[in-house]
DNA sequence: TCATATATCGGTAACGTTTGCGGATACGTT
DNA sequence: AACGTATCCGCAAACGTTACCGATATATGA
């Protein structure tokens, strides 16, 4: 019944053990082992045969290397030669395999771009002045966002690595405390960038806007309107922009001779969920703080609604600033002051210095921090003096 | 001068063309053809080396595939040198090289999203809703925005071909009249999902919000809030979704025995330039309208601001409806009223889709096409009875 | 006319991974 | 002891592309 497929004998077949389920046999004349795949074998869905350069070479009698300088406009080919392949190339609709390319040069051109959200405006204003940067230098983006997990941004990490980017744009998430996945990167000569986000625990490349001087611009405001109770709420410890955004609010205060209370300091964690629990916690304090200086624009919205459901006067009897002009903040009620972050320009600064480090000749480059000016945009929430 | 790096000699070497514009030599002696590099030409950084498959193979001395298998689990391993490779892997800090690996399998699991935007808060919404479906099946999301550019899609769908995606989600540009960019991933058997932005030119796959529904529902409301002259700020003409918001409109006039005025509709470009343009000629008209029904929510506010500027009432002289519950809609003025999409659900529904069809077993299945259900949401803009 | 220079092209190792096929060894049973 | 069976592992061919090394045929020069 079975039937040696070398020398097609019969009665010479013996049972040899199993191979992955399948029975395997011995044809013990001509020492021939040999399976029989089980029928039931589910073959996956064998994708259509992309036309490579082979095809081409093939069809027009030339070798692949011959095609591949054709297609690269490489000196050493005939003008005719080259016009014939571009032709045929075309005719066969051929796409180059960007995985084989990638595995022979062993770079990507790719960068790949980690985002904590991209709810609010803020991060796709970087990526979009990232991408066109990175596109005009010839490499691709990979936009990944963690959605604030610390587990998600590991994953989104690793796959990153996996698909083996040239560099890195990192902005991590709010409970991000161990930087190890980040420090693979760096440990295989990636290139990596933090924006904004960032921790001064890792000596590295970073673009960051100025977050003091903005808190501090934004509390001195809110000083000479007139406030004197003003309040912080804050983003988490660990990260830069809170630690930077709390000097800033600390020392404009000293500066002006006001106390600093570690009641009137709380540290968020950037939801507005938390916001709203923080926010209300500060309206029903007593003395309630007559301002209060929020880490970001969606922290202060939650603010300026709670303390309207309050019946709560903005800005007479709360002032409110917040931070990253988010574009509800033109429209909400007469306006939320806040602190402008130029986005575009952290999104082409991080990929200009990703550009260089890719490009560099030494393995590892100083450390470089470039920072970028905030500005200070005054809006209703925040004018006592102006419409008292 | 030249000295033969094999055997050393001076006098026997020749001058033997060129290689990529480099000088080519022959030693004589010892046959031996070289190239000196051009002193300029620029070595990449050659990156360092990543632990491979191979290199924990040649450390315990057994082959790759042995380490191949006991990294999948793959039965056919013992135990101990399994438990001895997973340990040598983590010790070399083993990344598997996902370019090799998707060479070898032809797939990629990896869907690529085009999408024209991603500053208002819509596309990233749906994008969010995909990625959580898709890495729950394992998939990866490349993410790429067109900026409303036909050439800069072309590009995309280029680089997503030559990555090798498994599967595409896209939504088109709206200057996008030419479809070639997309029909070449349906002629190598890449399935294609469509959604929001779509075409009936093509009889695919789609995900679409019922933009009929929403557009009659919005146009109904605001008649029955008393305004007859309702003018429509409508999208490009090319995309489905202008077509049905359009025809709601004018079926919603119809019903309820008002004109459909030409003059009353203008076809913009989904941009804020425009939409304050042809705001201002609505508003100017004579009769001027007593409501703007508008594509999407970004020109329904540029309407308001400009209503506003001019100092007409909203809503009593001015009613405004506009199209995807933008976060701004809620706190602009007394709020937009806004045909809601189920955004998250769109991207789910799309994402679901291209998973069926990328595990499909036939080559082609019937083209389907999934809507969802949109909602009214009423706000001040258009509460002219309430409000009077 | 002969030696060399040039222009064009081919052969073939890589890149890192998967996997079908085959074999060696050890184990178990009469 | 002899045979049948299990277990475990290696070899090598793919996947598509690039680039180094040569090999031709032709052109050029003395």
């Amino acid at each position: 019944m079975i039937k040696c497929p070398r020398c097609g004998q019969v009665e010479t077949i013996m049972k040899a053990g199993f191979v992955r389920g399948n029975q395997r046999f011995l044809c013990k004349d001509c020492q021939y082992y040999f399976t029989i795949a089980a029928p039931d074998a589910i073959k996956t869905k064998k994708r259509r045969h992309q036309t490579t350069i082979i095809d081409i070479a093939q069809d027009l009698g030339v070798s692949n290397s011959t095609v591949s300088r054709a297609l690269h406009g490489h000196p050493d080919i005939n003008p005719n030669t080259r016009k014939a392949i571009l032709e045929r190339a075309h005719e066969l609709d051929y796409q180059p395999n960007q995985l084989a390319h990638s595995l022979v040069k062993s770079r990507t051109n790719t960068v790949g771009i980690i985002v904590p959200e991209f709810l609010t405006q803020f991060f796709p204003n970087i990526i979009v002045g990232a991408q066109k940067v990175l596109i005009q230098a010839g490499f691709h983006l990979i936009i990944t966002q963690s959605d604030e997990s610390y587990e998600t941004e590991v994953g989104n990490t690793k796959a990153l690595l996996a698909n083996r980017v040239d560099g890195l744009l990192a902005s991590m998430s709010h409970d991000t405390n161990n930087y190890d996945h980040f420090l693979a990167f760096e440990k295989r000569d990636i290139p990596v960038v933090y924006f904004n986000r960032v921790t001064d625990e890792l000596g590295t490349h970073k673009v960051v806007a100025n977050d003091y001087q903005g808190a501090f611009w934004a509390v001195e405001h809110l000083i000479q309107n007139g406030y004197t109770r003003i309040a912080h709420l804050g983003g988490p410890p660990n990260l830069l922009i809170s630690q930077e955004r709390l000097r800033g609010y600390c020392d404009a205060l000293r500066a002006h001779g006001l106390p600093v209370l570690p009641e009137y300091i709380i540290h968020g964690d950037l939801t507005v969920q938390k916001a709203r629990i923080y926010a209300g916690y500060f309206l029903e304090m007593t003395p309630r703080p007559d301002a209060i200086f929020a880490v970001n624009d969606p922290t202060a919205i939650e603010i300026m609604l709670l303390a309207r459901a309050k019946g709560l006067a903005i800005p007479h009897e709360l002032g409110v600033v917040g931070f990253s002009d988010d574009p509800i903040a033109a429209h909400i009620g007469t306006g939320l002051t806040t602190v402008k972050q130029p986005t575009l320009d952290i999104g082409e600064a991080a990929a200009n210095m990703i550009l260089n480090l890719m490009q560099a000749e030494e393995k590892t480059l100083p450390p470089e921090t470039v920072m970028l000016s905030t500005e200070l945009i005054v809006r209703g929430s925040s004018l006592r003096q102006a419409t008292k």
